[in-house]
DNA sequence: TAATAATGTGTCGCAATGACACTAGGAATA
DNA sequence: TATTCCTAGTGTCATTGCGACACATTATTA
């Protein structure tokens, strides 16, 4: 949602709203950018509503760089939530009241079904940016149990369980890591992802087996221990990985 | 769609559509019904839209069911098309005109995302029933081309992709296949949603592991040759198996 | 009754995987 | 400066899974 325009039907199509999930690693754990709704006190996911010409892959890349600021996300649809009920007790109803009156009332008091979309996002790279409903963003972690608008604590948890899905189908971390990392942390990431620990030296041979990583000759100084190798992701071999998908699961 | 119902925004939500993409197996070969439009003369997926008390699934369901006869279908969300072109020259408007005058042509008049769905279903259960638009219904082999609707072709393309995936993570038949079947009519299945061949004592091996079969006393008869032995589902692993997902992959 | 064709069953070798042990290096402490 | 501690790098071994393949069995039909 943009700043300052109005939110209503001549700009945005009724019934039809997207909730994006959008996850950072960040101090070994997996987090999920939230809004703090200003009136209802609520968290809630950054979303919006889609444009008359857009398709919902570009209003979801929207609605993210807003918050965020990042462009060129991997961004995946993951469900439709669609409960006629999911949208009664509309507490984003009050925080439009209290946000402004040029927002059409009537567009949000109508049913709307609600396009999940996931990104991941680098962390450190991201502004968090509150909406007009909100007076700060947050990221969450996952542990973390936080009284969250509607469905939204749902909606999580089903962006959790295709993301662990697709992981064991194709590559997941450019996005997620800084472009040189070690070894430790991109298993830390998989660790995370998966909720379970793994084998240090399996891991490192399966990850090594998949061929998507260029191992750097500098190594990772100022830890308190022994340096760990920089990796990176081979770009192409990576990007052929996300169409063929990998062999394995984990 | 009722086939006496006239279509218009008291009953439907607008903007919202729902385009089932319903395989069957018969002949060795998977199939996807498909109605003829009157009118255009092209075929198009069975689809409908989405009433104010009904979430996207009951929808699908009800659609399927007008179309099929069928009651309790695997059924699943694969994706929603969205492209603001897509309902660009509907032809399907041609066609609603056609059907009669009680229909509000505004509403049609409108974009739509279409949510894809995708149903397997007991192909000699199935009775075809065209709807108001379409003279007759079809099954389809995957490999016949056809002028389609839309994106409707793309739409399939994308169900069968999803399916392909699927298949190395669940369990998949019990709706496809008749309650007993031979092992030979399992692996043709797997191939034709694979799209390949598979070693015949692999398969089976590998299909044994996965336990969800109960092997019967019976014997399949009247076959030009050996005959094989019946298997059924083990409903119980089967669901379980459904919910925990399969290990390996093709 | 023999030929044909499909099914039932078993084996062998390689590759992937899980469990595990030892060595190397950097920082902090004595 | 040496010792300790923690982490990272590398290797091994046994088991399992899987692909490739061979042979025996059984029903039909020529």
């Amino acid at each position: 949602m943009d700043k300052t325009a109005p939110i209503n039907s001549t700009e945005y199509m009724n019934h039809i709203s997207i909730d994006c999930v959008i996850f950072g690693f960040s101090n070994n754990e997996l987090k999920v950018l939230l809004l703090h709704l200003k009136y209802s006190k609520e968290y809630s996911l950054p979303g919006g509503f889609l444009k008359y010409d857009e398709t919902l892959e570009q209003a979801a890349q929207r609605i993210v760089k807003e918050r965020t600021g990042l462009d060129n996300l991997f961004l995946k649809q993951f469900k439709v939530f669609s409960d006629p009920e999911r949208s009664k007790s509309n507490k984003a109803l009050l925080d439009a009241d209290m946000a402004g009156t040029d927002h059409d009332k009537s567009f949000f008091d109508k049913r709307f079904i609600s396009v999940g979309f996931y990104a991941l996002v680098d962390f450190r790279k991201v502004k968090p940016t509150p909406d007009l409903f909100s007076d700060h963003c947050d990221w969450v972690s996952l542990n973390t149990d936080v009284s969250m608008l509607l469905d939204h604590k749902q909606i999580i948890e089903k962006a959790i369980s295709t993301l662990r899905l697709q992981l064991s189908q194709q590559p997941i971390g450019l996005k997620l890591l800084p472009r040189k990392f070690t070894m430790p942390e991109l298993q830390k990431l998989y660790e995370t992802i998966l909720g379970r620990d793994l084998d240090r030296r399996n891991f490192q041979r399966k990850m090594l087996n998949y061929n998507i990583l260029d191992k750097l000759k500098e190594r990772k100084t100022g830890g308190a221990h022994k340096s760990p190798y920089l990796y990176s992701f081979n770009m192409e071999r990576y990007q052929k990985a996300l169409e063929d998908g990998l062999s394995g699961i984990w």
